[in-house]
DNA sequence: CTTTGTGAAATTATTCACAGCA
DNA sequence: TGCTGTGAATAATTTCACAAAG
């Protein structure tokens, strides 16, 4: 068994690549897919993709590739979504509905169990099926409910705050929506999705790609 | 004039994050702000503030810092947000009206000039705003309202084909939604915000961080 | 004093290239 | 043949550490 103890970033960061394009071999019913075609298919090199591959363990076949559903099971295992992830989702704002309607969750494991709002003229209404919470209700809905992600689709200046309420409640993970860095406990896990910011780093590219030429004259 | 086209990825990535940061300075009246300041507000840390932002150019001050304004100047030229992009949406379903709603795009200088969906259904009505447009005005669009950058809120299956219509009609960038590769020129660029994989990698990380397959840092 | 800018060193990540297997 | 798994080589990135500057 190789070292399963630490596992690179940049190589995390590609499993659920892997774990998508697996699925979609299976869904197409291939049997086996080999590295390079895994690599083709995600913009990566064959040797990159063996390299990720062998950190879960060894499961290649030598002249034919992987076999496309043990691959598959052992990238869910390896990630966690074999089993269910029931989340809870703060914020019914334009976000926060866009992710209601996001059936995509569902599909790959993950729950939206309970929906917050701090608004009090949101609270008690209905939205996507879901009735909406006082903040209030937090803690106890994170117990009962076994809540480890807490999804935050609120405003900038509400992030921290938010935060701090979804760690005293007991969530091990943050997905974060607000373009605004928050202190955590390093017990808790975050990741973020800026919008702004993944606009401003396309602009960029595009930006330096165009002007880095003309102005080396 | 530093040559912006061969800044590293990775600082690249970090750009954004500082110009949000030298905003919030200017915006609350601090004249000057350090290295050290930056990378503990961010998490990152002082020396590479310095080297990022090195590459700029050199327009720190030793014994005090960097010149707020002057940074937050300087990032938006650097980024190419000191000017206006002009870009449009394909897909008026949750994930886009979200999208049309989140004011901070055109606070940072990102403007949805225009929106278009296949569906029949939308196209002629009015969601914030924003008149829905058939997919054949894409091409017309872009030229005349000289669009840089095509958001994609697709379904998945629609990703490719939305792209290639996209690219014909001569966007420079993409910023996509939907969780799919998709094939482009290497002369357009795109960026991909995918919520499942950004919720797969925070389960695997709060996963490993119990199981004890680590991800180092 | 404090803080920048930057070579040099250390660390991390990727690619190469090939032994070994089916 | 086609392909994996993996050490070795390479490349990229980060950290160190300090001279120079205010």
């Amino acid at each position: 068994m190789p070292d399963r103890s630490s596992i690179p970033r940049p190589a995390a960061k590609r499993l659920s690549l892997y774990l998508r394009e697996a699925g979609i071999c299976v869904r197409i019913g291939r049997q086996t897919v080999s590295s390079r075609q895994l690599g083709e298919a995600l913009g990566v090199s064959d040797a990159q993709v063996r390299k990720d591959l062998a950190l879960l363990g060894q499961f290649g076949q030598s002249g034919v590739g992987y076999d496309a559903s043990a691959l598959y099971q052992q990238l869910r295992q390896a990630l966690g979504t074999d089993r269910n992830w029931n989340t809870l989702l703060v914020g019914a704002g334009n976000i926060g509905r866009a992710l209601l309607g996001h059936a995509a969750f569902e599909a790959e494991g993950f729950k939206i169990t309970a929906v917050f709002d701090s608004a009090t003229s949101l609270v008690g209404t209905t939205i996507i099926g879901h009735r909406i919470r006082p903040m209030s209700e937090l803690g106890s809905c994170v117990k009962e409910l076994r809540v480890r992600i807490g999804i935050m689709a609120v405003p900038r200046d509400a992030a921290q705050v938010v935060a701090d309420q979804l760690v005293r409640a007991g969530v091990s993970g943050l997905l974060n929506f607000a373009s605004r860095r928050v202190e955590l406990p390093d017990t808790v896990r975050i990741l973020s999705v800026d919008f702004t910011g993944s606009l401003e780093r396309l602009a960029f590219e595009i930006h330096a790609a165009e002007g880095g030429l003309a102005e080396s004259a």
